[in-house]
DNA sequence: CTCTTTCTTGACTATTTCGGTCAACTTAGT
DNA sequence: ACTAAGTTGACCGAAATAGTCAAGAAAGAG
């Protein structure tokens, strides 16, 4: 049940910008500083995620990664789906001609169920919710001074 | 969020076991024939199963695997995760030393609830309720000659 | 127009994980 | 003893992952 890396920095990706935009772009040399990720990765995440629209990118000087949508259109599940593909555990739930005993095979039950457990977490999770508690986590380090 | 095949096939393994004991062990070669499984692999599968005392296994004549607990005591977390190990989708959620943003990072927290989710599929689902299931396929594919 | 900055594309490699096979060994019954 | 099981651990090939890099194309600045 694990996450490749790509899922993993995608999503850390878009949450850096997400909190690092300000009406302009994004550098990806910037992304991969804050997130000590390398940049020659990075430019393999992005790929995708343009593919997706999910993010809009600008080449030449000032050029960088900004978000294709809202930030409450852009869900979880879009960033995995693009960047892992299914979230399906094994091969034939996305395709039943893949297993013969198609029909009848108690255990492909189970995991469609745990396919859309998972789902539901990441589709009731937009980067919105990140951000928002991206910042809770700030302010509740910081004590409350103006109290 | 890939399952690989020895959950895969320890599932089955274990749901055959169920299905074909009548008091005496259950033979290797048998599954692996019923399930179209290499013998040699389902070796493999066995071993961990035993450490994780969910089966019992027998050598010499007639001897083979049969369920160490009673159907409704093995639950499907306890196969997965003696065949799999954590459901965590990424490593820091074990071991939280293992990135250093440990305590802020926000998308760590995403990976915990959707381990969370499938643990709780995964808990809620016992030997038993497999059999049951099946069962119930067994008769559906049955016209119901007796009414 | 040209130079620089930035993303783009695709080739390449190293490492790890997976899936599978096998042989030698141990144990248990007959 | 003999035979029929499971046990253990070595081994291998293929594929997926993770990561690096270089050549190129677009966009701005001057
Ligand atoms: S049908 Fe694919 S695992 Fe049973
Ligand atoms: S702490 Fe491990 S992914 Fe953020």
């Amino acid at each position: 049940m694990k996450l490749s890396t790509k899922g993993e920095y995608g999503t850390r990706l878009l949450l850096d910008v997400a909190l690092h935009s300000r009406g302009e772009p994004v550098q990806l040399r910037d992304i991969a500083r804050r997130e000590k990720l390398s940049l020659w990765y990075l430019e393999h995440l992005v790929a995708p995620l343009v593919a997706g629209g999910i993010v809009r990118t600008t080449r030449g000087p000032k050029g960088g990664v900004s978000l294709a949508r809202p930030l409450e259109e852009i869900k979880l599940s879009d960033i995995i789906q693009q960047l892992e593909g299914s979230t399906a555990p094994i091969a034939c739930i996305d395709d039943p001609k893949f297993c013969d005993r198609s029909g009848s095979c108690v255990t492909r039950d189970i995991w469609g169920e745990i396919q859309k457990a998972t789902d539901n977490v990441l589709e009731s999770l937009t980067l919105k919710d990140l951000v928002e508690r991206h910042k809770q986590k700030e302010e509740a380090k910081q004590p409350m001074y103006f109290i």
